[in-house]
DNA sequence: GTTTAAGTGAGATCATTTCTCATTTAGAAT
DNA sequence: ATTCTAAATGAGAAATGATCTCACTTAAAC
């Protein structure tokens, strides 16, 4: 998800402690990609550091995010899901059945430079998604 | 949210039954505007039907989101929310407080042409969304 | 090594969503 | 208008996801 120490470099930055659960949370962001619920990172950190409990899970989750070095994400669940929080996330997603098709340039950059200026705001990331139906639904009697 | 009568006649219109419950919580989504969650359409859409059930609403929620009418969109909450399954959505959102500035112009049409071509994909609404630090909170102290 | 504010675990609690199944109903057929 | 039937519903249980509390632990500054 994110270059290998980048996190725990910016949560110390940021005056942060670096403690076991968080280093073996970042570890699993950083390793297992994206798209992670908090139910899968919980497990998938357990698996390094047994003992840790879910309500850190969500701490951290949530602190990573206020950073702006995750993010959260819709899709198809009920479960909060994250993503890296830096660059863009493009989709094309079924309203029928859920699939969820990627494509790369999107072309907002000159815009995401203009609001930037025009709200005073400081931009890492970008979600563009269109919705609709995809050509198998469609096609489908 | 959707132009009166709207939703009602494509439900008819893809072979569901129009029932009270539906059509209760049909009015709610037309009369209320957008960001709604499943328990709030609940609460409103009792006003209008008192017997209707939590599950209805979800199932009704669900119905009207396969059939593109509606989408669920990610805000600060853990309900699911929903908007109008039609038109552009565009939002600036802070990692940090939280806060939603919208802006209305995003040039992405000419893209939605393309990519609906090359995915063969009926494009029925969009979301853009930038993520970053506002204004107010990077010059926070 | 000491100190202390920050961080944590465990489990209770709360909120949201899904499921089950007996009952009801819209709309088609007559 | 009446009958019929698949579709839809209500009520509440169950599952899942998220938050909170508080006594205990620990990173890191000194």
């Amino acid at each position: 998800m994110e270059p290998s120490g980048h996190l725990a470099e910016a949560l110390k930055r940021a005056g942060y402690k670096l403690t076991a659960p968080r280093k073996a949370i970042i570890q699993v962001l950083e390793q297992e990609g994206e798209h992670l619920s908090s139910g899968e990172v919980w497990a998938l950190s357990r698996q390094i550091y047994p003992l840790l409990s879910r309500a850190t899970v969500y701490r951290t989750l949530e602190l990573l995010t206020n950073l702006g070095l995750i993010r959260p994400i819709l899709l198809n669940d009920t479960a909060q899901r994250y993503v890296s929080g830096e660059g863009g996330h493009h989709h094309l997603v079924c309203s029928a059945c859920g699939a969820v098709f990627e494509f790369e340039r999107c072309g907002v950059d000159q815009l995401a430079v203009e609001l930037a200026e025009r709200f005073d705001f400081q931009i890492r990331s970008h979600l563009l998604e269109f919705y609709g139906i995809c050509h198998t639904c469609r096609t489908r009697v």
